[in-house]
DNA sequence: AAGTTATCTGCAATCGTTTGTAGCAACGGA
DNA sequence: TCCGTTGCTACAAACGATTGCAGATAACTT
């Protein structure tokens, strides 16, 4: 019960309200010991909700993700709230990819919060017709909304990514190599099965309608993939896939059916893991700086809440990096790729 | 910008803001469906700033945890979020474990939400000492501080988990059996660490103060305590590990020296991840719903914004179960433990 | 000492809602 | 016909802070 106010504190020292105010402001004000004593003796606190009112800004930033749960998506959380500093708070929702509360999510949030990072699970979503007419700031993250083509996003090189990994498989002498891909009506989706395509074309291997099994970022998924992929007359013998989830679900189908990897199959992943190579074999995988990509987002989403817009919007692309372990049959040695190096110096400044 | 009011509204239908207000909360209005017209067309949202002002209570809760990026947490506040449903939305902070990044979020929380879900980092932390002042209702997760006696909190099991984790290890016949234990000057620290003297007691089995390694929770703490028992003359033939992020340390660490687990080495690990029946040899671990910690959390804290203390302090204890996989040398066959079964309702667990 | 600044103070309006109170009309029962 | 009830409505006062403005006091200047 926030029951002290200003005005109790002006009361006790004798002062109007409007003087303790200044005091707290910063002000030079001449009995500035005497209400500070005050302010002490009587536990006040400011109440934020009345000072917002009265400015206009909350302080909040509300940052939709599908599930905190996937270590990706809470490196994420973890960037953006470093880059946001003492200024702003986050208010965190878990949308579980469901429109219907992205769509609530967001309606809930406007007249809320200052500004909105966004990873919408799908490019159609028709969550966002208000957003547009209330200028509300925004910023995409990992994922766009097809429709919103002037909005603020901070992706990965999927596309790029996609290709690495094709092409890495490709390298190890592959020509059987299949692909699990998130929902097409996804960006990361999408790209990263364009960037599969580009690989295989790029190097004149005909695709397989088989070896292309759409899926949908889970572990169940990825796992019903996988065995099917096993079942087929011809399997493959390298599949690259397409998100961290679906990569567990796929082991644990290799694990089932106790097929070796990479002799028999070849294994590449997207997005890193705690325990990437800790499993057996360990994981190659493709790996961007999801912390980096979050703090992005957040320094975007303020200059945008400050600076209106004034500037026009900004589609920046994080880089993408091979991490070279065992499953694709490598020796061990840690070799990276890197797309290129021009976000290393936003790194340096958001890193703890 | 949320520049269209109530007052606009009312202006456009040519009736009072009150009269607006009253259609807003449900009352019959003669011209309502003017006024949900006059809405619709402005695009008016009610600001929610000034509701709060207005009636108290802002419909934000604050979650003070450690570091998303550690899933066990991750879980916690997904399952947080769940019990809250539409009613309460979450501040999110992580403080790193830095005492001071406590206490200023505690301060800065304060006037700000209507109650505090806080995971601190040590037992006798300073940040407190406003919170009960002001009466601000709260409730500790995972760990609590010690001068707070009278603070609701829901803990896991600590004390039997690490009884069943050693009593694990002495029934495959161990006896030269360590402890990376976390800081003692944390709950699950001290706990766990009692768990495991009181399962050597009850065997006989004297304590060996080599065995003992006080560790900081951390991936790093883990791979430093775990090479220190190897460099003993007399290395132990197993270990149990405080939680998850110190369990990878060894991990790394036996990897790194190619110790062979479990042959050599047994491995009990605190806490269960997504990838641990992947890792070779899929790890035996002591595991808890954290999910439903933080539900109960949650639960728990509206309760006490609702009721004020009208109640008193609840004490939760959450169960904990034993998963059994490879790395203590058993068969993978699944089998488990569990304390009880009592809290499979979430009100059902209530110990004083 | 008088005039001019500079510095501080209190009053009152304001942010956008909600809500108690009193007024007003319509309606029905006697 | 008159009065009591019902059902809405508008007015205005909150909620707790910030801030423009004008007045008051102090501090200089000459």
């Amino acid at each position: 019960m926030s029951n002290v106010t200003i005005s109790d504190v002006a009361r006790k020292v004798g002062v109007s309200e409007s003087t303790v105010s200044r005091c707290l402001s910063g002000f030079n004000v001449r009995n500035a010991e005497a209400i500070r004593k005050a302010i002490k003796e009587l536990g006040y606190r400011p109440n934020l909700v009345a000072r917002n009112l009265k400015s206009g800004r909350t302080g909040l930033v509300a940052l939709i993700v599908p599930d905190i749960t996937n270590p990706f998506f809470a490196s994420i959380v973890r960037g953006a709230e470093l880059a946001a500093g003492e200024d702003y708070m986050i208010q965190l929702i878990n949308t579980g990819d469901q429109p219907e509360r992205e769509e609530w999510a967001i309606q809930r949030m406007m007249g809320q919060v200052d500004g909105i990072i966004y990873v919408p699970s799908q490019e159609d979503s028709q969550a966002m017709s208000d957003i547009a007419d209330r200028s509300l700031p925004l910023v995409f993250v990992d994922r766009v909304i097809k429709s919103f083509r002037s909005v603020d996003s901070v992706l990965a090189d999927n596309l790029t990514g996609g290709e690495i990994a094709t092409k890495h498989l490709i390298d190890h002498g592959h020509t059987k190599i299949a692909h699990i891909s998130g929902p097409l009506t996804s960006t990361p989706g999408k790209e990263r099965a364009a960037g599969y395509s580009r690989a295989l074309k790029a190097d004149g291997i005909k695709e397989v309608a088989d070896f292309f099994v759409e899926s949908d970022f889970t572990v169940l998924g990825g796992y019903q993939a996988m065995m099917s992929l096993l079942a087929l007359p011809v399997p493959p013998t390298a599949v690259f896939i397409a998100n961290n989830h679906m990569t567990i679900g796929a082991l644990k189908a290799l694990k089932e059916k106790a097929i070796k990897t990479p002799e028999t199959v070849a294994i590449i992943g997207f997005d890193d893991h705690e325990l990437t190579d800790l499993i057996d074999p360990p994981l190659t995988v493709i790996s961007r700086d999801a912390h980096l990509q979050g703090a992005i987002a957040m320094q975007t989403l303020l200059e945008r809440i400050k600076g209106g817009n004034q500037f026009p919007p900004k589609r920046i692309k994080v880089d993408v990096r091979l991490l070279v372990r065992g499953s694709c049959g490598s020796t061990c040695r840690h070799r990276e790729t890197s797309t290129s190096d021009t976000n290393k110096v936003l790194s340096a400044s958001t890193r703890s």
